[in-house]
DNA sequence: GCATTTATTTGCGTATACATTAAAGAATGC
DNA sequence: GCATTCTTTAATGTATACGCAAATAAATGC
């Protein structure tokens, strides 16, 4: 299996996938330079799926090529990321809309629910990683309910562009108790068929986390993540 | 001018925009298949460049890169319609609410102002590729307005994905005079800074437009443009 | 004839070589 | 000592070559 992964996936695949872990991981730091050759030494091949790999991370929003500087990684500020959550504020309502005017079965709503018992056990355990990662799912999985492919995309290339800036702010910010509450009621919207209700609770629910976390950022003076 | 245009572009530039161009005005056709090589013979290039550029127009989802079977031009059936004008919406009317609360000054207002005086022109004039132009001019700039690079982003890729389609609809719908009292009205709720009315009359709008557009393509079995 | 296996072809993925050009450093004139 | 031009360097953009795997055609067995 894992020596498909190797085996199967092209070395550009290979690219994307290392590259885009380097990133999000912090393992290249935001705001460095990385020439095309150095990278390609990295990670053991030439500079051709490496340019290729950079290129689709380029469209992504994770780096910028820039000739004769490098591959030059994203940094986010608090104006990116007041950017993103309105984006993601207006697109994942909109899923929790059509999640709840769908109709979903309770077993087909089960990942949704799991995520939701996840996140309460990491709460009670105080573990942040676990809430975070929980929460994660939580919101991909709503997005994935939504049914619209096109918003899944660009709400998981939006994730990845924060994702960095989330592990710094997550041990800053207050235990995320109402936000729990938030889902759940959110949960109970769609699992009832109110798509109203779902779509306007979620948007209040991603405005306060907005304001929350962009507010963190700019009292920190955290200003490129 | 034109010589810097040719000479300063990189030929993956120009295979960007030149794939593009001929993607939209329908001279690859949606649906068929192209080898990297023919592609490269008919740019004048060689393939790195135009294997480059098709990644990036695969990330934009003008087409598909499917091995051995060679690029393939990404059809739009009336359910990515659907999809895609649900993103157009949220997103542009976001765009209207950003843009009534920014509170632009009249000449600041002026291009906004200007396409829909020339859609009127259009209308009048009955014009319809004229009015089509326009109205694609409103739309990007009240996006611009909005003041959300990637929003911009987002919308303009969406447009591109569309594009094809409403040339072919373009003659069969109704004459958009209802459009036009439409676009008048959000941009009074702009210059007047009402946020509110600006977001939900757009909204209205882009769901009115949604509606109308997916039932002509069903109604012709218009299923893969 | 049909199925199965074996050649053959063909297009892609990738390495590599080279041309190009922007940036950095050296040298010259003042 | 400063500005300017020339040289050099180095990183990119692009062409090209080649191995490999998938698709097609051919051949063999039944």
């Amino acid at each position: 299996m894992k020596d498909q992964d190797t085996k199967s996936l092209s070395n550009t695949q290979r690219a994307v996938r290392d590259l885009r872990r380097m990133i999000l991981s912090g393992e290249l730091a935001a705001g460095t330079d990385h020439l095309e050759s150095e990278l390609a030494e990295t990670l053991g091949m030439s500079r051709t799926p490496i340019r290729e790999a950079a290129l689709m991370l380029e469209s992504k929003g994770l780096l910028e090529m820039r000739p004769r500087k490098g591959v030059r990684i994203l940094p986010v500020s608090s104006d990116d990321m007041r950017e993103i959550y309105d984006i993601l504020t207006e697109l994942e309502s909109l899923a929790a809309q059509r999640a709840a005017e769908a109709g979903y079965s309770e077993s087909q709503l089960a990942v949704l629910a799991g995520s939701i018992a996840k996140m309460d056990q990491a709460i009670e355990a105080e573990d942040l990683e676990a809430w975070a990662e929980a929460d994660e799912l939580f919101h991909q999985e709503l997005v994935r309910l939504g049914g619209n492919k096109r918003v899944e995309a660009i709400v998981a290339m939006m994730s990845d562009q924060v994702r960095r800036a989330r592990a710094t702010t997550l041990f800053i910010r207050p235990l995320p108790v109402k936000s729990n509450e938030d889902h759940r009621i959110v949960f109970q919207a769609i699992s009832e068929g109110r798509p109203d209700a779902a779509r306007e609770r979620h948007r209040e629910h991603r405005l306060q986390a907005q304001a929350m976390l962009c507010g963190i950022l700019e009292k920190h003076r955290l200003n490129s993540l």
